[in-house]
DNA sequence: ACTTCAGTTAAGCAGTTACCTAAGTATCGC
DNA sequence: GCGATACTTAGGTAACTGCTTAACTGAAGT
């Protein structure tokens, strides 16, 4: 249950779909039924099902069923991580290309860091 | 060459792969050899080769080949649009936090925005 | 010229993915 | 209870992935 929710491959490639992401751009805007979901979407409502599965053991939405209908909502903090790597990176680039202008004696206008 | 640079599709499916972010992490300290980015890599070469191929198309890495060395260098705007689109959609998340929160005559702690 | 080094090309293969249709199950509204 | 609604399950298929090994090309070093 713990493991679940910090799997980048997984979040990645839930997200390297978009279907995938047409469905966390819905439901960014609030929690959904599996009908409403499928509804924009030009396949069947067993596809549909089936890329939400992908979504929820990427951590990135969770369902829940209360009748005969299941409701599934975003889990944006899985969302921030795998923003925050990307991030990461971003900044371990940036930090680079500042180091180098330091070290040919440029004082870039980044390094206004400290 | 223009659409290469912004296909989301491509660039998260080659992200939700763990040596290819390893290949990412590890150029963004720098430029590296295919064989330099290889040797951590518990797989052959041709298996690299390919997995950079992934990257190249996704628009993540461009490479150029000097003598038989072809040297791979990160496209760090094409990470920085993928970031932007998590960007966004947490954005939209927290408006519509924010935005309920309102609508419950709630006056929460995020509305400090204007 | 000969060898080694860096990468490329080709073929193949097991496993996964993204769909489909058809047939089921379990509410809910009347 | 009976039909419609909202999924769910099962099974199948075509295409794609992530790897492999083997054989090749071409640049460098000696």
């Amino acid at each position: 249950m713990v493991n679940r929710l910090g799997n980048l491959d997984r979040v990645f490639q839930a997200l390297g779909d978009p279907s995938r992401r047409a469905i966390v751009a819905k439901l960014v805007v609030g929690p959904a039924s599996v009908s409403q979901l499928a509804e924009p979407l030009p396949m069947s409502l067993p596809a549909v099902v089936q890329h939400l599965g992908v979504l929820e053991s990427a951590g990135l939405v969770s369902t829940e069923k209360v009748g005969r209908v299941r409701t599934c909502r975003l889990e944006p903090e899985v969302l921030r991580r795998a923003e925050a790597w990307l991030g990461d990176q971003r900044t371990a680039w940036e930090d680079r290309l500042d180091r180098l202008g330091v070290e040919l004696g440029k004082p870039s206008e980044q390094s206004r860091k400290a």
